[in-house]
DNA sequence: TTTATAGTTGGAAATCTTTCAAACAATTAT
DNA sequence: ATAATTGTTTGAAAGATTTCCAACTATAAA
């Protein structure tokens, strides 16, 4: 049994990603904060419960962002924040559970 | 329901850690042939079959040790790496399943 | 219109990570 | 004893990451 470096699936990428984005102590909170709360979240109301910086937390949602963990919808002057459970949950089952 | 940073548990210390191991591509791939093949491997035999340049392998190994992910065991000249199955599981159920 | 609020962006600084070559130590084989 | 095999360590180079300030856009409130 090989394992090539060179060929990553998508699937497998995606799940590198995640690991990356939860390796960081503040993307870690922010996800597990979403993941307990329920629901979507504006990101004032998010740096109201984390203490961050607003521009480190706009680089911090940015990131999961990109890489497909949250999706956001502004409405007015703001954004709201929704953590994509399906998606994380479709490639590595139960992980949010566990934060 | 507020999550300070600055208080982090040893297990979420060590959740932190194992995803930032596998964040790393030759990390993942070298946890994935550990947990897949279900022994201990030796080095050289991991190193025939993951393509790594040997110190980058034995810098990566000493970080999978350093986070408490694999055991080794020297045997002559050989060094033989063990992947912590239980641990990890202890602190992320299946994850090892799902790489 | 002016002011306040929500969030983004650019850029700089500090730090951390990864990789590899070269030299090394330890063990086994010839 | 000499040579080959296993794996570690050091140090340097290149690159990635994180953080924050300051300036910015856009919307809503006074």
């Amino acid at each position: 049994m090989d394992i090539k470096q060179s060929s990553a699936t998508e699937t497998e990428e995606f799940r590198r990603r995640i690991f990356f984005a939860l390796s960081e102590p503040g993307r870690y909170t922010i996800v597990r904060m979403l993941y307990h709360v329920g629901h979507e979240m504006g990101c004032s109301e998010l740096n109201r419960h984390v203490e961050i910086d607003k521009s480190t937390m706009s680089y911090h949602l940015r990131t999961l962002r990109e890489i497909g963990m949250v999706t956001t919808r502004t409405q007015g002057r703001e954004k709201f924040v929704r953590l994509n459970t399906e998606r994380i949950n479709a490639v590595l089952p139960g992980i949010l559970a566990s934060l």
